[in-house]
DNA sequence: CTCTGTCCCTTTGTCCGACAAAGCTAGAGC
DNA sequence: GCTCTAGCTTTGTCGGACAAAGGGACAGAG
């Protein structure tokens, strides 16, 4: 598409990218096709400054390349492993470029609402008794610390991980995780700024619960819009839901970027 | 999380995070808070060098940790700066690691039914005259190539980014991205393998684009639905929908990844 | 025998210095 | 004013170097 060429080309465009970026191309195709699986080690940097040819240097910058983009991790002893991709990196990455394209809360809180719902729907229906006891561990520890606006807001964002997780549906699981990440520091303020926020949330994690429980689904999508009607009501306490999320995100990306 | 420690700590971890990681983080925190600005120039490498007491060579490994990250960019001069992530950059990222977990077509399918029909949605409620104009220019070029199942696909695909875009919700363009680059290279299958395809899926489009017009919601709906249905019939016809997406994406990853 | 401390080798993170190729700049020449 | 070239700058790559930390083998203490 760049230059229509009048005739059949003669020669394709030869390949410039440099060095660096080659080694992390040609590691990733390894990886991606599934020669090397998750969990293989790749070798040490001598290994590759062998195998490539290249200057150790230049393995180095491929290295960080596939690293940051999460294909590849240092064990505790710093040696080079495949992996897969966690999701909560990944999206992290997204969240932060949400926050620099100035998404405003309103955005969030429509695309949450559709990806929570749609979550609930499959957890109703197809949660295992196994997610079911996630679910129902992380709402006794819910209850534990509903006193504790940080502590509470935390267990609500794991809690609607659970949910994703138990819809078995890992796009979705996946679709869901930035925006839910730029939620999670605001419903510590929304507890904190508001008396009855915190039992309330509890109550809608337990008919949540509930409504999987019994294969329920009306009363899953029901209690979810509920439950982010609630956020939403709280929030705009605070705030007006146009505002972006700049300003509120960037007291806690620091500390979530720790992993 | 990691260890639970019985009294409250003495001390802190210490931070040992190598250099060109501080590097890395030291130049991302300006440009997410806003200190340095989407289009900003960030220095040469022998500046950082200079600004960071390090060596070149540790510069540019925090260099590559921000290239990858969608962060920073060289322009045509190869000089830095400071960018606004790419939202189809991050999303292939994200394709790719869908792929690794090997999520089925199933997944694929039941989550975009969800993220399409949100986004005809909010088209629907506030697309724009430009965003229709948008539409209906990609729709005539869709009929041109009707016959032609690679460019038609092609079509396909922008054209529900030009749906989702239309509905002024980034969040939601973010989160159905993923999902959609992994549709992509079915499309074009499936159009070949299926005789009415093409024609039933510009005539999709046209409704399409007659219910944002009118404003119709449940005409939106209700034709991605038959969209996103008649795509999972035809893909029926060639391999089952529990099938991991790994084999189809191969094929097509290399040539997508190169923007 | 298990545990522990030590020594050695490997590996990583960082540094230094160097050079070719490609871009940019400024002055020479018209 | 325009073009062209020479020189400076910047990037990509290379070779070599060294300190710090990890891992393994091995000897000695309990």
């Amino acid at each position: 598409m760049e230059f229509d060429l009048p005739v059949a080309p003669l020669f394709r465009p030869i390949d410039v990218a440099p060095a660096y970026q080659k080694v992390a191309d040609a590691i990733e195709r390894e990886i991606v096709n599934g020669r090397i699986k998750p969990g293989d080690p790749i070798g040490t940097e001598h290994d590759l400054v062998r195998q490539f040819g290249v200057n150790r240097s230049t393995i180095r910058e491929g290295i960080r390349v596939l690293e940051e983009g999460g294909l590849i991790r240092r064990d505790s002893s710093r040696r080079l492993h495949a992996c897969l991709p966690r999701y909560s990196k990944l999206a992290s990455r997204l969240s932060r470029a949400l926050v620099l394209h100035e998404v405003t809360f309103r955005e969030l809180y429509e695309a949450s609402m559709t990806l929570e719902v749609a979550s609930i729907e499959g957890a109703v229906e197809r949660a295992t008794e196994e997610n079911i006891a996630e679910l129902a561990g992380n709402l006794a520890r819910s209850e534990a610390v509903v006193g504790d606006a940080a502590m509470l807001a935390e267990c609500d964002a794991e809690f609607h991980v659970l949910v994703a997780k138990a819809s078995q549906n890992r796009v979705l699981q996946l679709a869901r995780e930035p925006a839910a990440q730029l939620f999670y520091p605001t419903t510590e303020m929304i507890v904190t700024g508001v008396a009855e926020g915190g039992p309330r949330l509890v109550a809608a994690h337990r008919h949540l619960i509930d409504a999987i429980r019994r294969r329920d689904r009306e009363a899953g999508v029901l209690w979810t819009r509920r439950h982010l009607q609630d956020w939403r009501r709280g929030f705009e306490k605070i705030a007006s839901l146009d505002r972006s999320v700049e300003h509120m995100y960037m007291e806690h990306a620091q500390a979530a970027r720790r992993r």
